[in-house]
DNA sequence: CGGGCATTTGATTTAGCTCAATCCCCGTGG
DNA sequence: CCACGGGGATTGAGCTAAATCAAATGCCCG
């Protein structure tokens, strides 16, 4: 747990860095927040604390999730670069998931005790911050229909989409990086690792994806994924 | 499609009525308003629809569906009074979902093109609007984590017992009536019609709850319904 | 070179789906 | 008052996709 600097040392010739001031509605309430920085697996917000905090990703990639009576960890959603983390209320009772750092991640926190009066001066932040929600609830949504009725290979085949088209231009635009283990990608789509190999191997094996070691993917025939991944969703 | 009188004639000794006035901070964004109400099976938004609204849900109960690429329908969430539908932004593009009445509804509808100017003239609306939208979030996500990994009878039990939450004081207090039918319980559970059906059973046959018949379900345990519906999630 | 971990592959089991039949509740009309 | 019909719900009999159990393989890193 790891202090860093204050988010107002990130001036504009920081800006593509600092994922929070892309944003030029933002910039203002940056000066409010505190820099922080976590470790690949590093966890921010743990299930039943107490304290809440709000904050800004600025890079990097987090999880949220938590653990079943079975014992189970279930990935609820991802957190990338301009996501918010954590509610701004106070009254919202004990945190409900874990959060933690896939990668190493830079985050603008906003203290609650003076969010709301930074939501108050600054309205264009609440603006944002209700504006991404909706996008996350949409997201959410679009999981949940995913859950409830595509096949394993549908789950697969959309996951590896979406991760493609987050990650925009990259050095090999065809060749991408997963974020996650196989062990996670099953706990994000509800199947187990064994389920998420084989529909890897079966993409590979029809010529829809290359694997070519690690956590990288070569995607050969765009087409086809997006047809798998829509396959019964 | 019947456009009622004007909200603002929802008055002080009407509240009872009129969810949106439930919240004292809310009243002064009801006169921005205006009253509509939905007869069952009406759909308030279709998917693909252009236009957006944005409106708060007093009576009844409403369902966010849309029908996936297999032509089955699948249900990623239910609205109850004081729910809000829709978006406030116009930037959202078409509409993802399709929004229908499950029984009698009626609404308070904002039109987009002026409640961005209602929420700057009145923060408490916009702060009360994220406020449930963060907590819409947490249900999705709740939601997700149990079409992840629960069983199918832990997703009927949970059903039923939230459904038995929402209602708090009926006349029978262990005799609940589900809003939904088989069929649209297993849309939002992610099932089949036989599966549901065969759980409500295996409850009955147990000793859980009882079935009088119709939509009606006599919670005998609850304890052992609470349990069933945690097996596995 | 070897140990530990993640991933892949294989064999078997099972929960829930599909297909099919029957039942039950209720409104309608003779 | 009772036969008729129709839609939702229940029950039954296989079938299948994914889970589980188990082993082998590959890979990173000391």
């Amino acid at each position: 747990m790891v202090f860093g600097k204050s988010c107002n040392q990130c001036s504009v010739r920081e800006t593509a860095l600092c994922g929070v001031l892309a944003d030029a509605a933002l910039a203002p309430m940056a000066a409010h927040g505190t820099q922080r920085s976590l470790a690949r697996g590093e966890t921010l917000i743990r299930a039943g604390d107490p304290a809440r905090l709000c904050a800004n990703i600025q890079r990097g990639l987090m999880k949220i999730s938590h653990i079943n009576p079975a014992g189970h960890e279930v990935i609820v959603g991802l957190l990338w670069p301009g996501d918010f983390v954590g509610t701004p209320f106070l009254d919202g009772g004990p945190a409900t998931h874990d959060v933690v750092a896939l990668s190493a991640v830079s985050l603008c926190v906003f203290p609650q005790t003076t969010i709301e009066r930074t939501m108050a001066d600054h309205p264009a932040m609440e603006r944002q911050l209700l504006s991404r929600t909706l996008a996350e609830l949409g997201q959410v949504r679009r999981s949940l229909s995913r859950l409830a009725r595509a096949t394993a290979l549908a789950r697969v085949a959309g996951f590896i989409a979406e991760t493609a088209q987050r990650r925009p231009a990259a050095a090999e635009p065809h060749v991408i990086e997963l974020p996650l283990s196989r062990g996670e990608m099953a706990d994000l789509l509800g199947l187990t690792i064994e389920t998420v190999s084989r529909q890897m191997t079966r993409l590979k094996t029809a010529g829809v994806i290359g694997l070519p070691g690690g956590r990288q993917v070569m995607i050969q025939d765009p087409d086809a994924l997006a047809e798998a991944a829509d396959e019964l969703m």
